[in-house]
DNA sequence: AGTCTCAAGTCAACATAGTTGACATGAAAG
DNA sequence: CTTTCATGTCAACTATGTTGACTTGAGACT
């Protein structure tokens, strides 16, 4: 039973499946912690963590964002947003400037030290994912991103 | 902004792709989301949430655990266990009896009420799988489990 | 007897990630 | 010149976790 199971640990645990979906949903679990457990220890070297990555992700890809649009799309509240953006402002990984037409909202950019950390956070996980499509093919990579839709889709 | 993507927040937000990789980054998140939102609504209307909901799914896997292996296999510190565990004891959704050799440990079962709302939630999960899987057939399922599963066992 | 260990329980302090509510500020638009 | 909008901030709270420092209760071992 004992293993390294402290980090984040939790080696996948053997319990009795009591119906035949419970292998897929104990999948989806460990799955998600395999996939962000080194990048977590990478950006919690950097003293940063999964919600810093988050908005690092998003700015990187909506480059320009307003303030607004970025709370929008992170689905959380101003004042949670609040004290990891202003870090990363402190820290100089993210800039935000007015909008030259539209002088209320603030836009956010990241710094050449903020595409760094945010490409190399997001490639541990892109790892992960390209080693497990490696083995799965291509049409198995295109299955996995199917079924994902399908959940992810599931209303 | 629409009431509807706040509540579990968050609809699948339009980013640019810097990698190829990024949609399935993107798939990984709003998937673990969208398997468990149902759960986690019809969790809350119970008073109850994630831990409670991961303490009873693995008692019902391993009737009578010691407590000291629930801490291994959910990889939590025994004091981050007191709290939900002592609520499900308190609700009488698991029970305690000390074992009748080994009587320095307890060990843990649930109770019929415990078994009800634990194959309730997971229930929920599981419909959401059972869907994505029967959109993707069999061979698109067990492609997705050896996705899954090269994701999890990454080290 | 007494002592040592093991499993469990508890107390306190702290960190992180979020929530509401209330209010302030600075620029734009009427 | 007041309203509106986007942003920012303060405070109080909840939930889920962490360490560290104990205590308790039961077996086991001289």
């Amino acid at each position: 039973m004992a293993k390294a199971s402290q980090a984040a640990g939790l080696h996948r645990a053997a319990l009795d499946q009591l119906h035949d979906l419970d292998a897929a949903l104990e999948l989806m679990y460990y799955g998600w912690r395999g996939m962000t457990l080194e990048a977590d220890e990478y950006l919690a070297k950097q003293g940063l963590s999964r919600p810093h990555h988050r908005i690092l992700y998003v700015v990187a890809r909506r480059p320009d964002i307003a303030i607004g649009s970025l709370l929008e799309v992170l689905g959380i509240s101003k004042q949670a947003l609040n004290r990891p953006l202003n870090l990363l402002l402190e820290r100089k990984l993210v800039v935000s400037k007015r909008s030259p037409e539209q002088h209320r909202s603030k836009l956010l950019r990241l710094t050449a030290a903020g595409q760094r950390i945010e490409h190399r956070a997001s490639d541990y996980e892109r790892n992960v994912m390209r080693k497990a499509f490696d083995r799965a093919g291509a049409s198995g990579a295109a299955a996995w991103m199917a079924v994902m839709e399908a959940i992810a889709d599931h209303n």
